[in-house]
DNA sequence: GCTTCATTGATACAGTCGTATCCATCGCAT
DNA sequence: ATGCGATGGATACGACTGTATCAATGAAGC
């Protein structure tokens, strides 16, 4: 609750304002006040009231543009996610970030590079999130682990994962009509099945690998295998138990059994 | 092309007509003039020039109501399929279907049902297409032969299923938010996996069934598999050929090599 | 004080959207 | 020839769309 938008006068000297049509409202009633009130912020800024010097990071204060962008493709991804891409204009965008209908038109210049800029950060994310969770498995040379850890990246696991789960399904839908959204599926997403290969071949040596397996082959059907079972249980029509069921069974398969 | 719809004058008489401002625009100069086109009509459809008594179908010719139906539905396919769900306006199916907007509106009633429909008539256009093309294989008690037939049902292989694939997608993030739907899909679609168990299954005795397999996990990752891989492709992150040598793979490994 | 620049609130603009209304003509029967 | 319900063309309605415009802000240098 700041100091209401325009009732009570100019905000320095308390005069009556102009009250324009168009634009902005004004809050101060010249130029002068405006700039005695904005010298007076830089001098309560300059003494901010004993700051720890960098003990926690500033968690409400982002570097102004790139967090903003951030928060408004955030925004888009919950309404993607919640009520599909087909309801994300620009006015629903907007509230949901909790700004203004300008600041997003000024932060991403037009409604299609906000879609593809969010489908790019959406990525980014999930990649990292991806990456950290390997990171923090128990024993790293665990190929079992290992492979559970990576396909359930594209399961419905936890409210990120589903979220994200349903962004990229909505967004594939419009990137098989929209090239420049293809482009930033096409350019990302495929080492993927290289890796799930590489660790099935990695646990040949050492491991249980029945000969005679193609690990190209079999890491192929596993990732998509895995996608279109998620996919199901978005849908309900699978349970995340019965999934793993399928998925632990094809893992024992391949690796030999736990 | 029949005769242009209101240049030439009455259709009976030729008279000139009154052209109104408003309602449909007339195609008789007046209601006997109507009345003996009735009955000429009539007469007609009372002797229908040497029927066969059922040989062929008459494909042109549908039974007015259902039939038009059908064709607006199918106006739906191509729009979603070519350029997204979210560009099929009632409008524009109008206009694909050839049809005015006031008739799609009295078909379906509301655009809701309009696409709820759509999806319903694919869904059976797709299953009689599928029997169809597993009525028509060469040795019916071949496996391979059928499990090949049965996944394919979900890979763009032609015009057609590239086409209902492309549909299913765009309805299946749809159903993500739309219970209606949702619906349909949950009602279909079950009994795929069982099928593909029961080959596999069946593929035991006699044809060379690998002991030690579940045929319900191999069937589940199996058809999601295909489904995923499917997708890919339509994406063109895959080729056709690429996804037969991984379906190849696999089905070997269930079945024994060829 | 002045000016400049990036930012932004309020609103206008020109569409498209799904749906509803009006009403003439339709097929068909009496 | 008239009546009836089904059909359908033209158009209105109100809501919403993405984008553009105007003017005033915050912040800064001079």
């Amino acid at each position: 609750m700041r100091d209401e938008k325009g009732v009570g006068g100019c905000r320095v000297c308390g005069a009556r304002l102009p009250a324009a049509e168009r634009g902005r409202p004004p809050a101060y009633c010249s130029r002068s006040c405006q700039a005695k009130a904005y010298r007076r912020r830089k001098k309560e800024r300059a003494a901010p009231a004993v700051v720890p010097k960098g003990a926690a990071a500033p968690a409400t204060v982002t570097p102004a543009a790139a967090g903003r962008r951030r928060e408004i493709a955030e925004a888009v991804w919950r309404i993607a996610a919640g009520r599909g891409l087909e309801s994300a204009s620009m006015r629903e965008i907007a509230a949901e970030a909790g700004v203004s209908l300008r600041v997003v038109q000024y932060a991403f210049g037009s409604k299609h590079r906000l879609l593809v800029e969010a489908l790019r950060l959406l990525h980014e994310e999930n990649e990292a999130r991806a990456r950290a969770r390997v990171a923090r498995l128990p024993d790293p040379t665990d190929p079992r682990a290992m492979l559970r850890t990576v396909l359930g990246e594209f399961l419905p696991l936890d409210a990120q994962r589903r979220m994200a789960l349903r962004v990229f399904v909505a967004y594939y839908v419009r990137s098989l009509t929209d090239p420049a959204l293809a482009e930033v599926f096409l350019h990302s997403e495929q080492p993927l099945e290289e890796l799930v290969a590489a660790l099935i071949r990695q646990a040949g040596p050492d491991g249980g690998l029945e000969s005679g397996l193609d690990p190209w082959r079999e890491a192929d059907l596993l990732v998509s295998g895995v996608t279109g079972l998620g996919l199901d249980v978005l849908h309900g029509r699978r349970t995340m138990a019965e999934v793993w069921r399928t998925v632990d069974y094809h893992l024992d398969r391949i690796l030999g059994p736990a």
